[in-house]
DNA sequence: ACCGTCATGGGCTATGTCAC
DNA sequence: GTGACATAGCCCATGACGGT
């Protein structure tokens, strides 16, 4: 490994020269920046991330804290979209990220105070909003800066990046409506995050305001589960014409369970989901679907946590991004 | 103005010292 | 001889300070 002492040697300068010249220091002058900028070229030198730490007591390293969940939703194209964003800033800015990978609360808490007490990060993302949440509270006992990827819970000093889900809901639904749909359902995911709450609320009122029922289903991403409730519906002669679901995952699960039951889209049933994505573009059929912008919420939490590592004195503001309707195949007028 | 010397940081390993 | 503990030295980059 080439060292800062040995791009000294051969530039016959010292090793704080060298140091200097990296970070662009006016008292060296232009023919000693040169002579060492091209032998760092010639040896191909990397800094010392782990020296660098130690000295400058700053990892430059942003941790990204993922909510609880399998592989499965760990590979989210939403939650893929959204690291891919916020890489794009940290490195924009010169910063590395990491990202936790335990599958249950505790697990997660582990790695996160481990990320603390080693001083591996200087920030975290949190990529969820959640009540009462144990990894938050965490972060405020220890007085770590972070920033949070959904709806503000309380009146907090934390910089919270969100879409506006209930206004998002609203036009989906008002869309569906004026489809020309009359009958519901919405699918979640369980758990008590805010963007699901905002989403039904969304839901919910824009209905009532046209006088239709809203109907709600909870489900832990159990495909049978959504399969068995679908042929209660049959059954009943109650499916309804357009099923909403809370996000892309969910719907591909509703997808696959429909086919199942020789259901067709959009002949028999249509689809829409929060969340679009390549996959809900690739879908058969293609999916109408609610653009949250994931990799701009990602560059926009990226920005904003790295501001607040630079200087702890910044305004605390939240930022909404837009959304937007894509109207695809799965949904048509009646 | 330009550049060198030296102390510094935390964690780890190597070495030394002591008691048993 | 062995284990427990203490101390020294190293890793690398940075920056205050000082010399020319």
């Amino acid at each position: 490994m080439v060292t800062i002492k040995d791009i000294a040697n051969a530039a016959n300068v010292s090793p704080s020269t060298v140091s200097r010249v990296i970070s662009g220091n006016s008292r060296i002058s232009v023919a000693t920046q040169e002579k060492v900028k091209k032998i760092m070229a010639d040896f191909n030198y990397q800094p010392n991330h782990a020296a660098r730490t130690l000295i400058t007591k700053k990892s430059k390293t942003i941790g990204i804290i993922q909510k609880q969940g399998d592989k499965a939703t760990r590979q989210n194209p939403f939650i893929i979209e959204v690291l891919s964003g916020v890489y794009i800033e940290c490195k924009y800015h010169d910063y590395a990220t990491i990202s936790t990978t335990g599958e249950q609360t505790s697990e997660i808490i582990a790695e996160v105070k481990h990320l603390i007490q080693s001083h591996a990060v200087e920030g975290f993302i949190l990529l969820y909003s959640k009540e009462n949440d144990e990894i938050a509270n965490l972060l405020k006992q220890h007085a770590i800066p972070y920033v949070v990827i959904g709806k503000p819970i309380n009146n907090e000093n934390v910089v919270h990046i969100d879409n506006d889900n209930i206004l998002a809901s609203q036009l989906l639904t008002r869309y569906l409506i004026d489809l020309g749909h009359k009958t519901f359902l919405f699918l979640a995911e369980m758990g008590d995050y805010e963007v699901v709450k905002d989403r039904i609320k969304g839901y919910k009122q824009t209905l009532k305001v046209a006088n239709l029922k809203p109907s709600i289903m909870f489900t832990d991403l159990s495909r049978q589960q959504i399969i068995n409730h679908l042929k209660a519906l049959v059954t009943e002669n109650a499916l309804p014409t357009i099923i909403i679901t809370s996000d892309t995952m969910l719907n591909q699960l509703v997808l696959s369970a429909l086919y199942e039951l020789n259901i067709t889209i959009p002949e028999d049933i249509q689809t829409a989901t929060f969340n679009d994505s390549y996959i809900s573009a690739y879908a058969a059929p293609p999916q109408t679907a609610v653009d949250i912008q994931p990799q701009l919420l990602g560059k926009a939490a990226g920005e904003s946590i790295i501001k607040l590592v630079k200087d702890s004195h910044i305004e605390y503001m939240n930022k909404i991004i837009p959304t937007h309707i894509i109207n695809r195949c799965s949904t048509k007028k009646f």
